[in-house]
DNA sequence: TAGATTGTTAATCGATTAACAATC
DNA sequence: TAGATTGTTAATCGATTAACAATC
């Protein structure tokens, strides 16, 4: 019986799972056909019984005594992820940053297509690049709804973030990765992911002045 | 009295100082010199008393009945995480995400100054971009013991992310921000963060397949 | 003063790990 | 068979929240 969570799936294990994901990917690569809660936990710094029980709260993926075969659970957890069928994704803000995205393949190995991005900057709207049209930003709700888009990046100035997150919202987009170091306010039922570049290396920066123990 | 943890703080509350960090400079952007627990909790959507333990690990910042100065919190904050004084930053890839790093204006915001950036092919080797000169890898030791550099963005593709890696470790680096979508083997006393972009969207992925009842 | 807010202790809640029967 | 490994329960560990005296 479950405590109070309720079937909610901490955060953390769909993170883990993700990780499972890159694993399995590398392994499968590597020409290696099963593996075992021992060996992704080894690989990932986790401890075999994590690795079992994260994957516990979506089923039974494993046969006792051999393991799991890669395949098998590569393509359960790009199920649960949801990774199973190609997203549409938005871009807006084509700066360095945007730019870089549109040009990111691991996107698209993942399940991921960008299919538009938007910009303020008249000199950068109409111009393809990496073969996706820049749009102006006054486009974002009629792009989003035609695109049936749901998941957009933001990677625009930290002072007009906030409003293109509302205007994405408004159009329907659902969950937001947003590079713009601010925090967003949005409704329940849109998610963000905050993915801030300087606070990597601040944490990386406390770590090697307060030199701790752990790795 | 503490339980095992023996001194070490947690990841998740250094992570938070950080963002902490963020909502002072917003604030004080603002125009803004007091904040509360209360208040930085609502920004960010962390109870108050979350907020006022994190901030007791490292010491007595607050004012009881006042609140905190946000001036005197940040520049706490900018010690403990070590961003007081500047840090040299190297980069190893110049393709679009290297570039787009280099351009980056939030590092050197938050205290980071990149100032070498590196390249196998030689027909980017000797460009400057952004001002900063692009080294073969092979001068990779060299340049980071000469620059005293301590931290280092990895931007290759995956298959070659750590043979980097060991390089940098070998030369000296102590902290790592990762971009390729592969784990890192590395000694204790080196730190790493992933960034996995296409992990994000998959994070939102599953949300939105599983709608989650959270925000 | 009354109201606001801190720092801190104790209580609660949740997540990780250890252990083991079941299975191949 | 003996060895390996799962899924799951119970025990442990750690992190968050509630509560409140002290303070301004």
């Amino acid at each position: 019986m479950e405590t109070t969570n309720d079937g909610q799936v901490p955060r953390a294990v769909v993170h883990r799972l993700s990780l499972y994901l890159r694993e399995l990917q590398q392994l499968m690569k590597n020409g290696r056909s099963t593996t075992s809660s021992t060996q992704l936990g080894k690989l990932l710094g986790f401890t075999d019984a994590q690795v079992r029980k994260d994957l516990a709260y979506f089923g039974q993926f494993g046969y006792p005594g051999i393991g799991y075969r890669c395949e098998e659970l590569l393509v359960a957890i790009k199920n649960i992820l949801g990774t199973d069928h190609e997203w549409p994704v938005a871009i807006v803000g084509v700066g360095n940053l945007g730019r870089a995205l549109l040009g990111y393949r691991g996107f698209h190995n993942q399940g991921f297509r960008v299919v538009a991005a938007f910009d303020t900057d008249s000199k950068k709207v109409g111009e393809k690049i990496e073969g996706i049209l820049v749009y102006p930003t006054e486009q974002i709700s009629e792009v989003i709804r035609q695109h049936r888009i749901r998941l957009g990046m933001i990677a625009v100035p930290a002072n007009s973030a906030q409003i293109v997150a509302d205007e994405l919202v408004r159009s329907g987009v659902e969950g937001i990765v947003n590079f713009a170091p601010v925090t967003l306010a949005h409704p329940a039922g849109v998610w963000v992911e905050r993915v801030d570049l300087a606070i990597e290396l601040e944490q990386l920066s406390f770590s090697v002045v307060n030199r701790q123990q752990n790795t």
